[in-house]
DNA sequence: CAAAATCGATAGTAATACTATTAAATTTGC
DNA sequence: GCAAATTTAATAGTATTACTATCGATTTTG
């Protein structure tokens, strides 16, 4: 994809980290190096010792940013999440008409990623494909309410209510707007994840986004259909 | 709920053990009490070591009924899904029309679960809570392919590629059974997650189940309405 | 240019995720 | 009913993980 905007900043949460990381050209190796080495080894298998090692540092400075590898995920979590809000913000700009507006952000949020050269430290294709495999491991913990507190969820929850609202907006009288977001955002990871682990039962082609299944879910489950 | 069967079995694909718990006393107590267990502490703190404090036995003798903690957290997953598959066929049995077949189906799939006493040393309740928290991690690894191969999820797969049949015999035109089948049997768990931790964006009420969410997804996608 | 901040190196700890061995207890097979 | 086979408990041991603490050396900044 094409640059949004030449300065575009993503802001995290301060409590997620203790160093920030777009602060130095360490932190900004530690973020690259981690989403290149999670992608290889799996998160389960990623520690901050061999990370060290990929990035020519130690370990206890990879601390200094990050209390433990958990917080650095959430941190590459909300990075996507808020890069993807981005995108859908952007998306929608200008857009008068409620079904046109729903339907780019279904696009946005489930079509396949693609390089955005506004971050050079980051590789969103990469980013996106641990989000798919590791992001629920962000919050399935037993932490989760307290990490929920800090507002470490802040940015995903924010991108909910916005695609919640799109929905309402398109059917004022459909009762179900926050389950039926969390279904488009959630599961739209969930069958890029089946495609490339459960063929058998995945109804998607190697190469193909759940974009038209959404769609036509969503539109369906609404009763109306977007204007072309 | 009431017993399907009196001498029902189970039956879990032998490569995920490496001795039947269900062959010995110890075995038994192995898996009623790291259901507890997981339940109490969470999958990533529960360790073999801490299972045999809580059941009076050694580290080493679980380890000879399961080569690893991921493993027998396959093994519970099996075990639910493959309760939830028999439910799903004793419910539809006997049922001729296509559409109150899938409305059945959906209920099995979406609904609370309840205490079954045909299993006396499993508690079902506690078992799904345990899915809906932790399922996703046994299939979330870098073995993912490894442990498929090895059939480790086709109970799992089984059950989709149910539901996918009874969606297509509702609707013979529809394009993405395959895709609404998952939607609904992992959707589901994620829905009934974000109800207990993020109540903010969760459609549901603190006792609803996400049942008549998916009948209503699933019927108007369809474009059909289940006869009552 | 001095003070402050940052970083790398080393050391150390408790816990994890196992494996191996051995002896005691229990089950079974005849 | 007893010997053989199996199962279990107990102990010990290893490599790795997930940190914390300390301490110079280097770099940044005011």
């Amino acid at each position: 994809m094409q640059k949004l905007l030449s300065n575009l900043k993503i802001t995290i949460n301060e409590n997620i980290f203790l160093k920030d990381p777009e602060s130095s050209d360490l932190g900004k190796r530690i973020v690259e190096n981690s989403i290149l080495l999670i992608d290889e080894i799996g998160f389960d298998d990623f520690t901050f010792k061999k990370l060290g090692t990929k990035i020519g540092s130690n370990e206890s400075s990879i601390y200094r940013y990050f209390e433990n590898k958990h917080n650095l995920l959430v941190y590459l979590a909300s990075w996507y999440w808020s890069w993807t809000e981005y995108q859908l913000v952007f998306a929608i700009n200008n857009i008068a008409d409620p079904l046109k507006k729903l339907d780019l952000a279904i696009e946005v949020l489930t079509k396949t990623t693609t390089l955005d050269s506004t971050f050079k430290h980051i590789d969103e294709v990469v980013l996106k494909r641990i989000i798919i495999n590791e992001y629920s491991k962000s919050y399935l913990t037993k932490q989760v309410d307290v990490d929920n507190d800090e507002g470490y969820f802040s940015i995903y929850k924010r991108l909910v209510i916005r695609l919640k609202e799109l929905i309402q907006e398109a059917n004022k009288d459909y009762k179900y707007a926050f389950c039926l977001a969390n279904t488009v955002i959630e599961g739209s990871l969930h069958q890029q994840y089946l495609k490339d682990h459960f063929k058998s039962i995945s109804g998607l082609k190697p190469n193909e986004a759940p974009t038209e299944f959404y769609k036509d879910l969503v539109f369906n489950t609404l009763n109306i259909s977007p204007n072309e």
